[in-house]
RNA sequence: GGCCCCAUAGUUCAGCGGUUAGAACGGCGGCCUCUCACGCCGCAAACCAGGGUUCGAUUCCCUGUGGGGUCACCA
């Protein structure tokens, strides 16, 4: 049961995502600096799937997840795919090892069985709000006698269990790339391990988890570091050996924020799809945070294996500028030989799979199979250029004022990732969304969709506007609605002046 | 707001006590050229501020400022 981590032996190494969504940049990004520590000191790299979120988590994503990384060549060596020595790599699959830990933190008095309820939590919450003082959990069933809290939990009464965080003292730890950082106990929550569905939180399952794989080195990112001091209490309180801890910036947006799919393509498949070279993507997301030295800049895999040492990282976070990436990208399409583009355009661009859905919306359309390519040139490609059919677009909208139409489509935008139906992103889900879309905006159908068509295609005749949405792809769409939007918020306002 | 992290051109990185502070992307100008792109040449562009330490600080320390993260029965 105790984990061979003797200071000396090989790395091991992790990355632990969760399967909710599009696989993120973040996740490739902490990866390749997960692999090239690893590969570089001959230690072993680990995919885990923290699938603890029942409500989140889909299978797609998980499969998601592989694609993305083998796409970039960042191969694991364990996981929930390929097996290994300390499986199951997934945590859904480690209930009863969760419970196992717990119980004997509840025994040795390092944790608490809570029974507050969601709503008194809630109105906590809010009253903290109020007086503006410290968050958390105040410890209401922290004194509870342990005998009857069992008993109450046994008799069915819902609970979650909480770690008892000392009132005094500090908790430090030393980050490898930080030095060491400390943090006074009574800033420190009574955090949740176990949740009410019998499901570990991240917290409990990342402590148990990594130290039942021998994990030797945890390489994240710094949105971690607050919450780090709770996973070395409990390392303290199961009597663990700790890892050495490594945070890494985080990507950002160009205006500084954490990277997000509100302002920015955070899906590697947006990527892929847009015809980005997966060594050339490796390569761009080498050169955050991390350096060759020399000013050397364009380096493979593996050289980055080869040269990594933390002495080279650079604990900021980088904005993630994709201008600079599509120079690289363009570099290295010029470097390679006609035969190898060909190859790559072909697999990449003309698919069968990604073309079909085109075929059949093109078929009833075309008079000579040669306009097949202009007709669905609007599926391929970045921007748009509406330019040209927007006075007619306009027109549609003329008694609204310019910013009702840009709310109504960042509203639109937002919407699509907290909207199930919208979410998936099909044409069916979409015109369902869209049309309850106008109802609560208070647009008409004629008026939000020839926006959308517009701002989609660049052009006012299309085919049905759901089924053009559902090929040209969430990500490019989001794309492209935030260039129309800009457009939109930077032309004269047309409406009569005395419009509200 | 509390706590924590970070700080060199617009952006990503070099620098690791003494430099005309270097490169890439982007920007600007030029050359090449039927156009565009490529290629080539050049220009502008940075050490957040104030205190220390030191013979000497971009570099070490402190404070401030700015940016970011985090404060969930999400990870």
């Amino acid at each position: 049961m105790s984990a061979p981590s003797d200071s000396n032996s090989a790395p091991r190494v992790r990355i632990a995502p969760s399967p909710t969504g599009d696989p993120h940049v973040g996740t490739a990004y902490m990866g390749l600096f997960n692999y090239a520590f690893a590969r570089r000191h001959g230690g072993k790299f680990i995919l885990r799937i923290e699938d603890t979120d029942q409500a989140r988590s889909t299978p797609g994503s998980e499969q998601a997840i592989f694609e993305a990384l083998r796409w970039l060549g960042i191969e694991w060596d364990e996981g929930p795919d390929v097996g290994g020595p300390f499986g199951p790599y997934r945590q859904s699959e480690r209930l009863p090892t969760y419970a196992l830990e717990v119980e004997r933190l509840l025994q040795s008095g390092h944790a608490y069985r809570c029974f507050c309820t969601r709503e008194r939590l809630a109105e906590l919450r809010k009253q903290q709000v109020e007086a503006k003082g410290k968050f958390g959990y105040d410890g209401h069933c922290r004194s509870l006698d342990p005998e009857t809290a069992k008993a109450r939990a046994e008799a069915g009464e819902a609970c979650v269990v909480r770690l008892r965080v000392p009132d005094e003292g500090e908790t430090l730890f030393v980050d490898g790339l930080r030095g060491t950082i400390r943090f006074a106990n009574a800033e420190i929550d009574d955090q949740v391990l176990m949740k009410s569905d019998g499901f570990p939180t991240y917290h409990l399952a990342n402590v148990v988890d990594d130290h039942r794989m021998g994990i030797t080195h945890v390489i994240r990112g710094e949105e971690w570091i607050t919450s780090t001091p709770k996973h070395v209490l409990l390392y303290q309180a199961f009597g663990w050996k700790m890892p050495e801890f490594f945070h890494l910036g985080l990507l950002r947006n160009p205006d500084g924020t954490k990277l997000s799919k509100r302002k920015n393509p955070v899906s590697v498949f947006y990527y892929r799809e847009m015809g980005y070279l997966p060594e050339t993507f490796v390569n761009f997301m080498g050169t955050l945070g991390f350096s060759m030295g020399d000013d050397v800049e364009r380096f493979t895999l593996a050289e980055m294996v080869e040269a990594f040492e933390w002495e080279k990282v650079h604990p900021g976070g980088p904005v993630f500028d994709p201008v600079k990436l599509a120079a690289f990208n363009a570099d290295d399409i010029r470097d390679l030989d006609d035969e190898e583009l060909y190859r790559r355009l072909l697999e990449r661009v003309l698919p069968r799979e990604r073309l079909m859905p085109m075929v059949r919306q093109t078929k009833e359309r075309i008079k000579r199979l040669d306009d097949f390519v202009p007709y669905v040139a609007c599926f391929f490609g970045g921007e748009v250029d509406y330019r040209a059919d927007w006075p007619k677009a306009q027109k549609k909208v003329k008694k609204r004022a310019r910013k009702e139409v840009v709310d109504a489509l960042k509203g639109w935008l937002d919407e699509i990732e907290r909207d199930p139906r919208a979410r998936a992103f099909d044409a069916e889900g979409l015109e369902a969304f869209s049309r309850d879309y106008c109802e609560a905006s208070g647009f008409k159908a004629g008026e939000l969709f020839t926006l959308l068509r517009l701002a989609s295609t660049g052009r006012m005749a299309t085919p049905p506007l759901f089924d053009t949405l559902e090929i040209v792809g969430k990500d490019r769409m989001r794309e492209r609605l935030r260039g129309f939007i800009a457009f939109v918020a930077g032309q004269p306002d047309w409406a009569a002046a005395d419009k509200k």
